[in-house]
DNA sequence: GCGGCATCTGCGATCCAGTTGCAACTGGCA
DNA sequence: TGCCAGTTGCAACTGGATCGCAGATGCCGC
């Protein structure tokens, strides 16, 4: 749980001002830990199960304040509570099967340069973008 | 506003088993005349600016049949109330302008076929998707 | 190692978009 | 024209997320 990279990542927050609480040293572990796209409840749910001591109030502004720094991205699909992931991962988008609520994750570097192609043509640049597949098996 | 498509419309959801209220029509009017993307709130304003007395809870609710009915469609924009479309036009995905709020239609082909792709390699076919570039000007 | 204080936390209240139960009303087919 | 299932308005409610405040605590400088 308090690896290195955590160790690095947490004087990284320090290093840009963000205090490293109990909670949020808990939160980043239970983050780091997840292999899912867990909502704030869940989150709220694994922490306090590990045994630290959070609220949920402090869940939503420690999620808030993470995004902000960069550290994990939050997803929101279709009439869901917003769900959170680890942003060391190099990007990806996602698929959702409407039938498990399974996500898949995907890249791929065709539909970026489109997309990219896209925008400039209209005399924009991309901030940021967000393409969700709705599927079902076949 | 009742022109010979809305009646056919209104026709069409008549033959569909669902009742053409005086509220409803207000609604299919207030969308028909809309060249933006507003959300229920600024919806029930134009249909009570309209003359057509009608609560929020009602356009809720024909909103949520009309999507059924595929006869509108709902955007579900970052951090914001969903916003609604006529669903008659030809399928396209949104650019938002971050700074004005602006949103902007496109289509590209290429990129559908390239979704189609994506999921069929992974054994899925797509039910619907989601593409959206927030963008700004350059 | 210790003190100070800006930042953070927990709690409960609050917000806001959207939904719902219920009694009264009304399209639209027979 | 009458009937009744479907629809409406109202107000209460829901669920996810946010916020104000008083007390607690990282962590920087000494």
């Amino acid at each position: 749980m308090t690896t290195g990279r955590a160790t690095k990542l947490e004087q990284a927050l320090r290093d840009a001002g963000v205090r490293v609480t109990r909670q949020r040293a808990a939160l980043l572990g239970v983050i780091a830990a997840a292999d899912d796209h867990p909502d704030a409840a869940e989150l709220h749910a694994r922490a306090v199960t590990a045994g630290a001591g959070v609220s949920l109030a402090t869940v939503y502004r420690t999620l808030t304040t993470l995004q902000a720094q960069g550290v994990i991205e939050k997803l929101e699909f279709q009439g869901e509570p917003a769900r959170w992931e680890a942003a060391d991962q190099h990007h990806h988008d996602h698929m959702i099967d409407v039938d498990s609520g399974e996500v898949i994750e995907f890249t791929n570097d065709r539909i970026e340069r489109l997309q990219a192609e896209i925008a400039a043509e209209m005399g924009y640049d991309i901030v940021h973008h967000r393409l969700e597949l709705y599927v079902r098996r076949r």
